[in-house]
DNA sequence: CATTGCTGTTAGTATATGCTAATTTCAAAC
DNA sequence: GTTTGAAATTAGCATATACTAACAGCAATG
């Protein structure tokens, strides 16, 4: 496993994570979410493949190989554990980790990595409630968008394209959409594209290209409600 | 204060230590220290002039500008952040932290640095006894070489030059020569061109050219020893 | 089926960083 | 003062990473 360049990293971590959230990998794609230029994203897509990184399939798709996979989930963990870092042992708040780890993650050396998760305590997902590679959400969860009128959800994961804007994920913040809270789901309007929730802190409204980001849990209704109606 | 490359961080770097020990700066110097070619330094300080980093004098030599020299403070600072992180946090041996901490310190942001002082208790030395810029080791340091036979000294900094070669530093380690850290100078030979200490674990013996870069403070020998001969 | 439009690709450039080989400069030594 | 040798510089190249402009390929749409 050769060093790569910040660069190759960053490419490597994004077809990752495309992946994870299902959504297909192509260069236009790269291009979007790196914001640089298809020409720029092709010519580095070459680089990458002659180094045995990535695979191009016949209908354009760019498939990590075992190696660029292996390579993409140790940046993904380093980014991870960054982020609980700057969480949990400084204090940054939850909604700002990422731009930071976005700059340590490709500075961690193995030693690092391991003596960083020791000491934080091998945690198992981020600040936004992604799982390290190698776990898992648990298996009922589902988004935002899935979940009816009336339901009782916890959130369990801000999806990761949200962690690019800071002003939206401050917003979340303030309405403690975050990883742990719970919301009650009031109702999914299509005229508005909206859902709306309400908290212990209050009521809340997501467009629903964001809810479509944000994964939960449905939380079973209480005893006591289901026993005295 | 501009964004500037890993590649000029670290030249900007070096000249700030060349400063401090004293040395002159100059081109070739740069090429020894940072292992490029002279005409790839040449190339690289030209740019740096361009941008407001550095003067070369009538004699060729690299003075940093204001500009220059307060972001070679900061990247310093990082540095010396990131090992005394490494090495009381997540006990990484001191001597080993510098090539990680070579890493990180191009990959903190403000808010990080900030964040981690404070966590750190705004530590003042490195593990290897460096101060932080704006701190200054105590007057009556002198060099290991300049120490007498005879003297009791106690570590004070352990010079960064040194700090390049891990097999050196493991030495030094293993005859606890680290800041802290007594030794008892016993001789200093020419033929040999080295110098030997005595401490509670034991002999040790340092050729002159590490010794130069070993800084140390006198210990007055105690009462007991002066008032019954 | 032809058009439209997205996607991918080529061509042509630019900059930062690196190298080797060759040449220039300049101070120190003879 | 001429020589010598280290240091600086120039020339010539290579690679990774970027960009714009232009063009090609292909699928969906009318």
């Amino acid at each position: 496993m050769t060093e790569h360049s910040k660069v190759i990293e960053e490419y490597l971590l994004t077809l990752y994570k495309l992946n994870r959230a299902g959504e297909p990998a192509k260069a236009v794609t790269l291009a979007n979410r790196l914001d640089t230029s298809p020409p720029t994203v092709h010519a580095t897509i070459l680089r990458m493949q002659r180094d045995g990184l990535v695979n191009v399939t016949k209908t354009k798709e760019l498939a990590l190989t075992k190696e660029g996979q292996s390579i993409a989930e140790d940046i993904a963990y380093r980014h991870n554990l960054s982020e609980y870092f700057l969480c949990n042992t400084l204090g940054i708040p939850w909604y700002e980790v990422h731009q930071h780890a976005h700059r340590l993650e490709h500075a961690m050396t193995p030693i690092v990595v391991e003596k960083l998760a020791e000491f934080l305590g091998k945690p198992e997902f981020c600040p936004h409630g992604t799982p390290m590679p190698g776990t898992e959400l648990p298996e009922n969860t589902i988004t935002l968008m899935e979940a009816q009128p009336g339901m009782t959800v916890e959130v369990a994961m801000i999806g990761e394209v949200l962690e690019d804007s800071v002003d939206l994920m401050k917003i979340l913040h303030e309405h403690k959409v975050m990883p742990g809270k719970q919301h009650k789901v009031i109702e999914k309007t299509e005229v508005m594209r909206s859902i709306s929730l309400e908290s212990k802190e209050g009521p809340s409204s997501l467009p629903f290209h964001v809810a479509e980001k944000i994964f939960v849990i449905e939380i079973p209704k209480n005893k006591k409600r289901s026993i005295q109606p």
